[in-house]
DNA sequence: TTGCAATTGTAATACTATTGCATTAATATA
DNA sequence: TATATTAATGCAATAGTATTACAATTGCAA
Protein backbone atom coordinates (compact mmCIF):
# COMPACT_ATOMS: atom_id res chain seq x y z
CA UNK A 1 0.00 0.00 0.00
CA UNK A 2 1.38 3.53 -0.63
CA UNK A 3 0.85 5.37 2.55
CA UNK A 4 1.59 9.26 2.64
CA UNK A 5 4.29 8.96 4.25
CA UNK A 6 6.33 5.89 1.94
CA UNK A 7 5.22 8.11 -0.61
CA UNK A 8 6.67 11.10 0.99
CA UNK A 9 10.30 8.66 1.67
CA UNK A 10 9.89 7.47 -2.24
CA UNK A 11 10.30 11.17 -3.74
CA UNK A 12 13.20 12.22 -1.17
CA UNK A 13 15.09 9.43 -1.83
CA UNK A 14 14.75 10.54 -5.90
CA UNK A 15 15.91 13.82 -4.55
CA UNK A 16 12.07 15.14 -4.99
CA UNK A 17 9.66 17.04 -3.13
CA UNK A 18 7.21 16.13 -1.36
CA UNK A 19 4.58 18.66 -1.92
CA UNK A 20 0.54 19.31 -1.40
CA UNK A 21 -0.20 18.73 -5.43
CA UNK A 22 0.99 15.32 -5.26
CA UNK A 23 -0.18 14.31 -1.95
CA UNK A 24 -3.31 15.62 -3.73
CA UNK A 25 -2.76 13.35 -6.85
CA UNK A 26 -2.51 10.15 -4.96
CA UNK A 27 -5.21 10.54 -2.66
CA UNK A 28 -7.52 11.63 -5.46
CA UNK A 29 -6.08 8.28 -7.20
CA UNK A 30 -6.54 5.88 -4.25
CA UNK A 31 -9.83 7.16 -3.45
CA UNK A 32 -11.29 7.05 -7.01
CA UNK A 33 -10.80 3.75 -7.62
CA UNK A 34 -11.34 2.87 -10.80
CA UNK A 35 -8.55 4.06 -13.47
CA UNK A 36 -8.68 7.93 -13.74
CA UNK A 37 -7.88 10.54 -16.65
CA UNK A 38 -6.34 13.43 -15.54
CA UNK A 39 -9.11 15.45 -15.58
CA UNK A 40 -10.92 13.16 -13.38
CA UNK A 41 -8.35 13.97 -10.75
CA UNK A 42 -8.82 17.92 -11.29
CA UNK A 43 -12.55 17.04 -10.64
CA UNK A 44 -12.07 15.11 -7.87
CA UNK A 45 -10.01 17.00 -5.99
CA UNK A 46 -11.99 19.98 -6.61
CA UNK A 47 -15.08 18.50 -5.33
CA UNK A 48 -12.89 18.06 -2.19
CA UNK A 49 -12.52 22.05 -1.92
CA UNK A 50 -8.86 22.28 -3.28
CA UNK A 51 -7.68 23.34 -6.61
CA UNK A 52 -4.98 22.11 -8.55
CA UNK A 53 -3.91 22.92 -12.48
CA UNK A 54 -4.56 20.64 -15.12
CA UNK A 55 -0.76 20.76 -16.40
CA UNK A 56 0.40 20.15 -13.04
CA UNK A 57 -1.86 16.97 -12.97
CA UNK A 58 -0.16 15.57 -15.63
CA UNK A 59 3.38 16.13 -14.31
CA UNK A 60 2.45 14.84 -11.41
CA UNK A 61 1.42 11.48 -13.32
CA UNK A 62 4.60 11.30 -15.08
CA UNK A 63 6.35 11.32 -12.34
CA UNK A 64 4.10 8.88 -10.18
CA UNK A 65 4.80 6.85 -13.19
CA UNK A 66 8.52 7.03 -13.72
CA UNK A 67 8.92 6.09 -9.83
CA UNK A 68 6.05 2.86 -10.43
CA UNK A 69 3.71 4.63 -8.37
CA UNK A 70 1.03 4.42 -10.65
CA UNK A 71 0.28 2.76 -14.30
CA UNK A 72 -1.17 4.60 -17.11
CA UNK A 73 -3.40 2.20 -19.10
CA UNK A 74 -1.88 1.99 -22.65
CA UNK A 75 -5.35 1.62 -24.71
CA UNK A 76 -7.15 4.42 -22.75
CA UNK A 77 -4.51 6.46 -20.97
CA UNK A 78 -6.35 6.09 -17.73
CA UNK A 79 -4.58 5.81 -14.45
CA UNK A 80 -4.40 3.84 -11.37
CA UNK A 81 -1.87 3.28 -8.63
CA UNK A 82 0.22 0.39 -8.61
CA UNK A 83 -0.49 -2.69 -6.70
CA UNK A 84 2.11 -5.16 -7.12
CA UNK A 85 5.71 -3.60 -6.27
CA UNK A 86 7.51 -3.10 -9.61
CA UNK A 87 8.51 -5.58 -12.18
CA UNK A 88 10.67 -4.43 -15.07
CA UNK A 89 10.03 -5.12 -18.41
CA UNK A 90 6.51 -6.27 -18.10
CA UNK A 91 2.82 -4.90 -17.21
CA UNK A 92 -0.05 -7.29 -17.46
CA UNK A 93 -3.65 -5.61 -16.75
CA UNK A 94 -7.04 -7.77 -16.38
CA UNK A 95 -9.79 -4.90 -17.77
CA UNK A 96 -13.59 -5.02 -16.95
CA UNK A 97 -15.46 -3.49 -19.71
CA UNK A 98 -18.64 -3.37 -17.54
CA UNK A 99 -16.76 -1.71 -14.10
CA UNK A 100 -13.60 -0.30 -15.72
CA UNK A 101 -11.62 -2.41 -13.30
CA UNK A 102 -7.89 -2.86 -13.47
CA UNK A 103 -6.67 -5.44 -12.33
CA UNK A 104 -2.47 -6.07 -12.19
CA UNK A 105 -1.03 -9.52 -13.06
CA UNK A 106 2.27 -10.91 -13.46
CA UNK A 107 3.06 -13.90 -15.18
CA UNK A 108 7.10 -15.14 -15.65
CA UNK A 109 5.33 -17.70 -17.87
CA UNK A 110 4.00 -14.74 -20.06
CA UNK A 111 7.76 -13.23 -20.38
CA UNK A 112 9.47 -15.97 -21.50
CA UNK A 113 7.22 -17.18 -24.43
CA UNK A 114 7.07 -13.30 -25.13
CA UNK A 115 11.45 -12.61 -25.37
CA UNK A 116 11.08 -15.82 -27.43
CA UNK A 117 8.76 -14.32 -29.72
CA UNK A 118 10.68 -11.08 -29.82
CA UNK A 119 14.17 -13.10 -30.61
CA UNK A 120 12.83 -15.07 -33.32
CA UNK A 121 11.65 -11.58 -34.98
CA UNK A 122 14.76 -10.12 -33.99
CA UNK A 123 13.38 -7.89 -32.37
CA UNK A 124 15.38 -6.22 -29.07
CA UNK A 125 12.38 -6.02 -26.82
CA UNK A 126 12.34 -3.29 -24.13
CA UNK A 127 9.27 -4.00 -22.44
CA UNK A 128 5.91 -6.10 -22.67
CA UNK A 129 2.76 -5.16 -22.10
CA UNK A 130 -0.05 -7.77 -22.10
CA UNK A 131 -3.60 -7.11 -21.54
CA UNK A 132 -6.60 -9.07 -21.01
CA UNK A 133 -10.45 -7.06 -21.64
CA UNK A 134 -13.61 -8.81 -20.37
CA UNK A 135 -16.15 -8.77 -17.83
CA UNK A 136 -15.04 -9.03 -13.61
CA UNK A 137 -16.26 -11.70 -11.41
CA UNK A 138 -18.15 -9.28 -9.94
CA UNK A 139 -20.09 -7.87 -13.36
CA UNK A 140 -20.47 -11.70 -14.73
CA UNK A 141 -23.19 -12.19 -11.76
CA UNK B 1 -2.93 -9.12 -49.38
CA UNK B 2 -6.26 -6.74 -49.32
CA UNK B 3 -6.69 -5.97 -53.11
CA UNK B 4 -9.10 -2.89 -54.07
CA UNK B 5 -11.58 -5.98 -55.65
CA UNK B 6 -11.16 -7.95 -52.39
CA UNK B 7 -12.25 -4.98 -50.43
CA UNK B 8 -15.13 -4.63 -52.29
CA UNK B 9 -16.54 -7.64 -52.59
CA UNK B 10 -15.83 -8.00 -48.59
CA UNK B 11 -17.82 -4.70 -48.03
CA UNK B 12 -20.79 -6.08 -50.23
CA UNK B 13 -20.97 -9.03 -48.45
CA UNK B 14 -21.42 -7.17 -45.13
CA UNK B 15 -24.16 -5.23 -46.73
CA UNK B 16 -21.82 -1.94 -47.17
CA UNK B 17 -21.04 0.21 -49.80
CA UNK B 18 -17.40 0.05 -51.83
CA UNK B 19 -17.25 3.86 -51.71
CA UNK B 20 -14.74 6.43 -53.22
CA UNK B 21 -13.51 7.54 -49.94
CA UNK B 22 -13.61 4.07 -48.59
CA UNK B 23 -10.76 2.73 -50.88
CA UNK B 24 -8.87 6.03 -50.49
CA UNK B 25 -8.14 5.42 -47.25
CA UNK B 26 -7.60 1.50 -48.14
CA UNK B 27 -4.53 3.17 -50.48
CA UNK B 28 -3.15 5.46 -47.71
CA UNK B 29 -2.86 2.43 -45.48
CA UNK B 30 -1.31 0.30 -48.14
CA UNK B 31 0.89 3.25 -49.91
CA UNK B 32 1.98 4.84 -46.19
CA UNK B 33 3.70 1.55 -44.67
CA UNK B 34 3.76 2.26 -41.04
CA UNK B 35 1.05 2.58 -39.05
CA UNK B 36 -1.05 6.02 -39.76
CA UNK B 37 -2.96 8.54 -37.38
CA UNK B 38 -6.73 9.55 -38.80
CA UNK B 39 -4.80 12.94 -39.53
CA UNK B 40 -1.83 11.33 -41.03
CA UNK B 41 -4.13 9.50 -43.74
CA UNK B 42 -6.13 12.50 -45.15
CA UNK B 43 -2.83 14.15 -45.64
CA UNK B 44 -1.72 11.47 -47.53
CA UNK B 45 -5.25 11.79 -49.75
CA UNK B 46 -4.29 14.95 -50.30
CA UNK B 47 -1.06 14.53 -51.30
CA UNK B 48 -2.83 12.90 -54.25
CA UNK B 49 -4.64 15.56 -55.11
CA UNK B 50 -7.72 14.44 -53.78
CA UNK B 51 -10.26 15.31 -51.04
CA UNK B 52 -11.65 13.75 -47.51
CA UNK B 53 -12.82 15.00 -44.56
CA UNK B 54 -11.92 14.16 -41.13
CA UNK B 55 -14.59 12.86 -40.01
CA UNK B 56 -15.08 10.41 -42.67
CA UNK B 57 -11.35 8.83 -42.11
CA UNK B 58 -12.57 7.85 -38.50
CA UNK B 59 -16.00 6.62 -39.60
CA UNK B 60 -14.38 4.26 -42.80
CA UNK B 61 -11.34 3.53 -40.08
CA UNK B 62 -13.93 2.21 -37.54
CA UNK B 63 -15.87 -0.06 -40.23
CA UNK B 64 -12.14 -1.46 -41.81
CA UNK B 65 -11.57 -2.55 -38.24
CA UNK B 66 -15.05 -4.08 -37.50
CA UNK B 67 -14.15 -6.43 -40.58
CA UNK B 68 -10.83 -6.91 -39.08
CA UNK B 69 -9.32 -5.17 -42.52
CA UNK B 70 -7.04 -2.45 -39.93
CA UNK B 71 -5.99 -2.87 -36.45
CA UNK B 72 -5.76 0.48 -34.13
CA UNK B 73 -2.54 -0.26 -32.30
CA UNK B 74 -4.28 0.47 -28.70
CA UNK B 75 -1.31 2.82 -27.23
CA UNK B 76 -1.05 5.21 -29.67
CA UNK B 77 -4.21 5.05 -31.74
CA UNK B 78 -2.48 4.30 -34.91
CA UNK B 79 -3.88 2.21 -37.47
CA UNK B 80 -2.31 0.00 -40.65
CA UNK B 81 -3.07 -2.83 -42.11
CA UNK B 82 -4.06 -6.67 -41.02
CA UNK B 83 -2.11 -8.78 -42.71
CA UNK B 84 -2.59 -12.04 -40.46
CA UNK B 85 -5.74 -13.50 -40.97
CA UNK B 86 -7.91 -12.25 -37.98
CA UNK B 87 -7.65 -14.38 -35.13
CA UNK B 88 -10.87 -13.74 -33.34
CA UNK B 89 -9.96 -12.68 -29.57
CA UNK B 90 -5.94 -12.00 -29.93
CA UNK B 91 -3.84 -9.36 -30.97
CA UNK B 92 -0.22 -9.38 -30.54
CA UNK B 93 2.21 -6.70 -31.98
CA UNK B 94 5.82 -6.37 -31.86
CA UNK B 95 6.35 -2.16 -32.09
CA UNK B 96 9.89 -0.50 -33.14
CA UNK B 97 10.25 2.68 -30.88
CA UNK B 98 12.36 3.36 -34.07
CA UNK B 99 10.78 3.47 -36.90
CA UNK B 100 7.42 2.81 -35.94
CA UNK B 101 7.52 -0.60 -37.87
CA UNK B 102 4.41 -2.54 -36.32
CA UNK B 103 4.82 -6.12 -37.25
CA UNK B 104 1.48 -8.96 -36.01
CA UNK B 105 2.15 -11.98 -34.46
CA UNK B 106 0.18 -14.59 -33.61
CA UNK B 107 1.14 -17.59 -30.26
CA UNK B 108 -1.46 -20.01 -29.44
CA UNK B 109 0.54 -20.83 -26.36
CA UNK B 110 0.05 -16.78 -25.42
CA UNK B 111 -3.72 -17.46 -25.72
CA UNK B 112 -3.68 -20.65 -23.55
CA UNK B 113 -1.55 -18.97 -20.84
CA UNK B 114 -3.95 -15.96 -21.07
CA UNK B 115 -6.91 -17.65 -20.55
CA UNK B 116 -5.67 -19.54 -17.45
CA UNK B 117 -4.66 -15.96 -15.85
CA UNK B 118 -8.23 -14.78 -16.47
CA UNK B 119 -9.82 -17.48 -15.23
CA UNK B 120 -7.94 -17.82 -11.97
CA UNK B 121 -9.16 -13.79 -11.59
CA UNK B 122 -12.48 -14.61 -12.51
CA UNK B 123 -12.41 -12.62 -15.47
CA UNK B 124 -14.53 -13.64 -18.77
CA UNK B 125 -12.37 -12.67 -21.06
CA UNK B 126 -13.49 -11.60 -24.30
CA UNK B 127 -10.07 -10.66 -25.95
CA UNK B 128 -6.46 -10.51 -25.39
CA UNK B 129 -4.04 -8.03 -26.50
CA UNK B 130 0.10 -8.58 -26.42
CA UNK B 131 2.70 -5.71 -26.97
CA UNK B 132 6.02 -6.07 -27.24
CA UNK B 133 7.90 -2.66 -27.45
CA UNK B 134 11.90 -2.68 -28.28
CA UNK B 135 14.05 -2.21 -31.32
CA UNK B 136 13.30 -4.23 -34.51
CA UNK B 137 16.02 -6.12 -36.32
CA UNK B 138 17.01 -3.59 -39.12
CA UNK B 139 17.31 -0.68 -36.15
CA UNK B 140 19.35 -2.53 -34.12
CA UNK B 141 22.46 -2.32 -36.21
C1' DT C 1 -33.56 5.95 -64.51
C1' DT C 2 -35.22 6.73 -60.39
C1' DG C 3 -35.82 6.45 -55.39
C1' DC C 4 -34.13 5.29 -51.07
C1' DA C 5 -31.03 4.42 -47.58
C1' DA C 6 -26.28 4.42 -46.66
C1' DT C 7 -22.51 7.27 -46.62
C1' DT C 8 -20.15 11.51 -46.61
C1' DG C 9 -19.49 16.51 -45.71
C1' DT C 10 -19.99 20.52 -42.76
C1' DA C 11 -19.66 22.96 -38.69
C1' DA C 12 -19.55 23.10 -34.14
C1' DT C 13 -17.77 21.43 -30.03
C1' DA C 14 -15.60 18.61 -26.41
C1' DC C 15 -11.79 16.36 -24.85
C1' DT C 16 -6.80 15.45 -24.43
C1' DA C 17 -2.17 17.05 -24.18
C1' DT C 18 1.91 20.14 -24.39
C1' DT C 19 4.88 24.41 -24.18
C1' DG C 20 7.10 28.66 -22.36
C1' DC C 21 7.36 31.65 -18.89
C1' DA C 22 6.08 33.90 -14.42
C1' DT C 23 5.22 32.78 -9.68
C1' DT C 24 5.20 30.06 -5.56
C1' DA C 25 6.71 27.07 -2.09
C1' DA C 26 9.66 23.05 -0.28
C1' DT C 27 13.94 22.28 1.62
C1' DA C 28 18.81 22.87 3.06
C1' DT C 29 21.66 25.76 5.51
C1' DA C 30 23.03 29.29 8.48
C1' DT D 1 13.70 30.62 12.82
C1' DA D 2 14.94 33.17 8.80
C1' DT D 3 16.55 33.00 4.24
C1' DA D 4 18.36 31.60 -0.27
C1' DT D 5 17.95 28.36 -3.82
C1' DT D 6 15.64 26.06 -7.25
C1' DA D 7 12.24 22.54 -7.90
C1' DA D 8 7.60 22.57 -8.66
C1' DT D 9 3.40 24.76 -9.76
C1' DG D 10 0.21 27.98 -12.02
C1' DC D 11 -1.17 30.45 -15.98
C1' DA D 12 -2.21 31.25 -20.69
C1' DA D 13 -1.97 29.99 -25.06
C1' DT D 14 -2.18 26.52 -28.39
C1' DA D 15 -1.99 22.07 -30.85
C1' DG D 16 -3.84 17.70 -31.53
C1' DT D 17 -7.51 14.13 -31.15
C1' DA D 18 -12.23 12.73 -31.38
C1' DT D 19 -17.30 13.03 -31.59
C1' DT D 20 -22.06 14.79 -32.63
C1' DA D 21 -26.11 16.47 -35.19
C1' DC D 22 -27.83 17.44 -39.28
C1' DA D 23 -27.70 18.51 -44.30
C1' DA D 24 -26.09 16.99 -48.81
C1' DT D 25 -24.57 13.47 -51.70
C1' DT D 26 -23.97 9.06 -53.85
C1' DG D 27 -24.04 3.92 -54.43
C1' DC D 28 -26.96 0.52 -55.75
C1' DA D 29 -31.22 -2.16 -56.28
C1' DA D 30 -35.47 -2.36 -58.56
Amino acid sequence: MNTTSSIAHLLKAQGLRDTQPRRMVMQALIHIQSPASPYDIQKWITAQENTINTVTVYRVLEVFESLGLVHRHPSSGLYFPCSIPEIKGHHGFLHCTKCHLVEEFHNPELCVIENAIAKKAGFKAKNHLSEIVGVCKGCVL
